[in-house]
DNA sequence: GTGCCGTTTGTGTAATTACACAAATGAAAA
DNA sequence: TTTTCATTTGTGTAATTACACAAACGGCAC
């Protein structure tokens, strides 16, 4: 018998809906959305393995399942296509015997249908059964996700005020946090991560999945902009600036495992209390990313605003020179005679200036301590520049980043 | 007889002035403009002191002699009013006897007679013969005074170009240089004094005067522009920079002794060769002169924009902190730190990041090495900081400037 | 008062630094 | 070719530095 001559026995909400199917096919089934959280669960209670019973008690299946799929290709499967995929049991992650099928709508995944077939026999009949409880589960999938895609809608029109500052006042910001039933209290950053590619469906799906089941409770909410993937982290008050360093590197690192890309950079801005600051921290995001690109080698370990030290105005610096069209003398004398003389007095400042100690220098240009404390003195001949004042030495650092 | 009843033999060139009027006194008579510098003189030959000798040489009075007539109180007398002033031998400048008129128009001093009286009678009818004369060379010296204004008036409206930068390409103002009988060739830079009181007629008077003497060579022009005196300079390629500083440290040594006003401020800007980057000189010299306003004690030591170091953009890292409303967090953790503890760990990291010594710094806070050694250790305890790394280092070196 | 705790000063040590001087190298000039 | 001169490396010394550890100081809570 198929399902649509029983069409009276068709349930009308989701709860029902992975009864129903189990019913058909004899053994239990859990209905989930995209994103791996139960719509649906069938009510056995016998011969459940670990995976089951995790994924119910946490009404969504756990985050080493998830892993275990992935990496296991079940997934990629499943997002390939629409028929069924025989999973066989992955003790490492407490799953048996599985046959499950993706739910979708057009081009889209809403979700997904398992079903554990321990003790059962899937022939044909049974595929074809799973086949149309998928077409069923579409419809209540749809509503489901017509209902989030709203919501997140509205999250993000809220979040891009946010970041742009025009989200109003303190007391308007609140209001409308309430309303969208979020949290903005405690510590807040924005956080932005650039792909070495341009996004991907695929990876888009990957790094919205992550969203939502990575530290759910820290990630606020993501969007995408300019191929750029948007967070608004929430942390605790205590210890914010670490936990947010922390858990945005989590974050990419697990981006980079799942997308299987490599070289994401990820920065975050000032890590602020008071949710009307968010868009300085977004700019500030913004900025490191902008001279992590700009400086590539020197930045290479900085992440967030705050660690960018005099990199944070070189830009302004470098533009007001132009403007002034103006030139470091003792640099420019200093890579005269260099290209004159075939020498590497330039190299040998900036070493020195960035170790700010003979001995350390000396070791990375591989030379004779007194050979670098003799190309000093012939740098102070030449140039008339006064190492032993800060204020000429702190300018020299810094005009040495700007012309090289 | 008077002068008025001979008017035939009135000379109407200013050469023959000086002659008459000596023929009228019976000794030997120069006519100087206000400037000193010789207008005419009789021919004299015997009985003339070393100052009249020297005087008629250099067609201008020496510069000792004018230095010696002004301590005297010579000069003030002169400027003071229009009436004979006898002047006693003043050795030490090879000055003998003399009387001495200054030749007015309206309220201002054109020039002066003097009549060397070593052997001549000066009886009330030679006095009155005095002030005769002085009113006839008046008529010669105004319209000397007006070419040499008109003359001027070109040549600041073409030094108001230059520092503006609109006096067009190369060619352009090479072309107008040489219409106006302006070398600019060699070195060229823009100094500007600025007076601790207002600019005085007297002041004005005592600084135009400098401009025109004071190594006239050097100095092309001179303009007064809201309370400053502005010069343009101009050297021998060779050492242009060191000549330049120490010639404007001369010329404001000068005008501080002659007008009494101490603390004047003077700067000068880049040294360039190319008559059309004037401008950014100007710009510089100006720029320098506000900074060492905004921050006396530690600029008190610079005269031109390369020695500002890093001051040269720290009104700009200033302004961009201001619209990125970012504070320094270590800075301000220790402020706080030190507000609740009544402790000193912000000079004593400002006095380290100066000094770029536990040694220098320990000596000038009068503090033990280790004393200053273990408040180091607490400013990396308290905010995290790591005064290893130079970029951090030179971050707070230049943040301290800002936020104090 | 007593004890606690942050701060200051003193002693000692190993590493680093600045500097002077001598010797070796090596490339360009005579 | 020899000479010259800038450069590099090595040796030695006195000052400086970072660091550990001990002891003294002084405000403040109990």
């Amino acid at each position: 018998m198929s399902l649509n001559r029983e069409i009276d026995q068709i349930p009308n909400s989701p709860e029902g809906l992975a009864d129903y199917v189990a019913g058909k096919l004899g053994c239990p089934v859990t209905i989930e959305d995209a994103n791996h959280r139960i719509i649906s669960y069938s009510s056995h209670e016998t011969n459940v393995d670990d995976a089951r019973s995790a994924t119910i008690m946490q009404r969504k299946v756990p985050e080493h399942v998830v892993n275990g799929l992935w990496q296991a290709g079940v997934m990629g499967n499943l997002f390939e296509s629409a028929t069924p995929v025989f999973v066989s049991p992955l003790p490492s992650i407490g799953l048996g015997d599985r046959i499950a099928i993706s739910v979708w709508k057009n081009k889209e995944v809403l979700g997904f249908i398992w079903a554990q077939t321990e003790q059962a026999k899937m022939g044909d009949d049974e595929i074809r059964q799973l086949k149309e409880a998928a077409s069923l589960a579409s419809r209540h999938l749809q509503k489901q996700r017509d209902r989030k895609r709203e919501k997140e809608e509205n999250i993000r029109s809220f979040m891009h005020h946010l970041f742009q500052g025009t989200a109003g006042s303190h007391a308007e910001i609140e209001k409308q946090a309430r309303k969208l039933h979020l949290s903005l209290e405690g510590s807040l950053s924005v956080a932005v991560l650039e792909f070495t590619e341009s996004i991907t469906p695929s990876v888009e799906r990957h790094a919205s999945y992550l969203t939502e089941t990575f530290r759910r409770k820290n990630i606020i909410s993501h969007m995408f902009e300019n191929d750029l993937l948007l967070l608004l982290i929430h942390t605790h008050e205590d210890e914010a600036e670490n936990v947010t360093q922390e858990l945005l590197r989590g974050f990419r690192d697990k981006l980079e495992e799942r997308t299987g890309i490599s070289g994401i950079r990820s920065t975050y801005g000032k890590v602020c209390t008071r949710p009307e600051d968010i868009h300085v921290s977004y700019r500030q995001a913004q900025k490191t990313l902008e001279l992590k690109n700009r400086y590539p080698e020197a930045l290479s370990g900085v992440t967030t605003y705050r660690e960018l030290g005099v990199y944070q105005f070189i830009q302004e610096i470098s533009a007001l020179y132009e403007q002034e069209n103006y030139k470091n003398s003792v640099i420019e004398a200093i890579k005269a005679y260099d290209r004159s003389h075939n020498t590497s007095l330039s190299d040998t400042l900036r070493s020195f200036l960035h170790h700010n100690s003979t001995h350390q220098a000396a070791r990375q240009l591989h030379i004779h301590t007194n050979t670098l404390l003799y190309r000093l003195k012939r740098i102070r001949e030449i140039t008339g520049v006064d190492l032993e004042d800060t204020n000429q030495k702190t300018k020299l650092f810094i005009d040495l980043i700007i012309q090289g």
